[in-house]
DNA sequence: TCAATTGGTTTCCTAAAAGTAACTAGGTAT
DNA sequence: ATACCTAGTTACTTTTAGGAAACCAATTGA
């Protein structure tokens, strides 16, 4: 991972962030944390933007990262379980932290800015 | 901003994610919180691989999102001062938890498959 | 007169992330 | 015989993030 000679101290924060970051992991792992189990299908069911491709490359990242678990049964039509893995748990009070500073500070950007504009949303939107 | 709709909860843990992700916004915070107020051309030279555009674009998201202030003083040549804001420092703990978090992690996927496969590190290396 | 200074902006380009849609396996129900 | 089911994969296209390099303005110092 390159990134950890970039500064003296922020790779290991990069580390936290690649797992988090992604379109869609976070309201993936939410609903793993609420969920105990779900299948392929429910996940999918649950987040009907998703497709199949990002779905399973989400997982698969989420997986060699060990915090989720994935049980396949050997059956047809298939059925594949996830869950979050017993390390996984291990960041869901990061997860939890980040959403109530998220909730804070939309109302905080909201009292500076006005909820009106939602065009540009911090983007420095010329280039 | 659209993903607000996307899950019942966790909108508000993008907006989260949208102020620290971007290769260069955590290593700008970091050298902030340690510094109190940096010049353009030092944020410049502490950080070098990073460009003229990258570093004013990440500094005025930053901005708008009231993390960080700017401070212009007129005169020749220009002179800029960024420094937290007394808001911003509430980002802190976050930051410090997720670095955190990024570390011991860093040591449990070493556990796990071996600090040699330098290569994939968890993004699904096919398509 | 001319280079050096700072804090940018602008245009163009590449690389990476994400989206679309078609295809697959193999058993079950019609 | 054929359509349907799940959990994917594959090939291709679009969108976004990031990088390189040139340009700018106003003043100072040589």
């Amino acid at each position: 991972m390159a990134n950890l000679t970039v500064g003296e101290n922020c790779g290991e924060l990069q580390v936290a962030l690649d797992i988090i970051v992604g379109k869609w992991k976070p309201i993936i792992l939410f609903h793993l944390m609420e969920n105990e189990k779900l299948r392929f299908s429910e996940l999918q069911r649950a987040i009907p933007e998703i497709t199949k491709k990002m779905l399973t490359s989400q997982l698969r990242e989420l997986e060699y990262n060990d915090i989720v678990h994935r049980e396949v049964y050997q059956q047809v039509p298939p059925k594949v379980e996830y869950s979050m893995t017993e390390y996984g748990h291990g960041l869901t009070p990061l997860l939890v932290s980040m959403r109530s500073w998220g909730t804070e500070h939309l109302k905080h950007l909201k009292e500076l800015h006005g909820e009106d504009n939602e065009e540009q949303e911090g983007k420095a939107g010329s280039n």
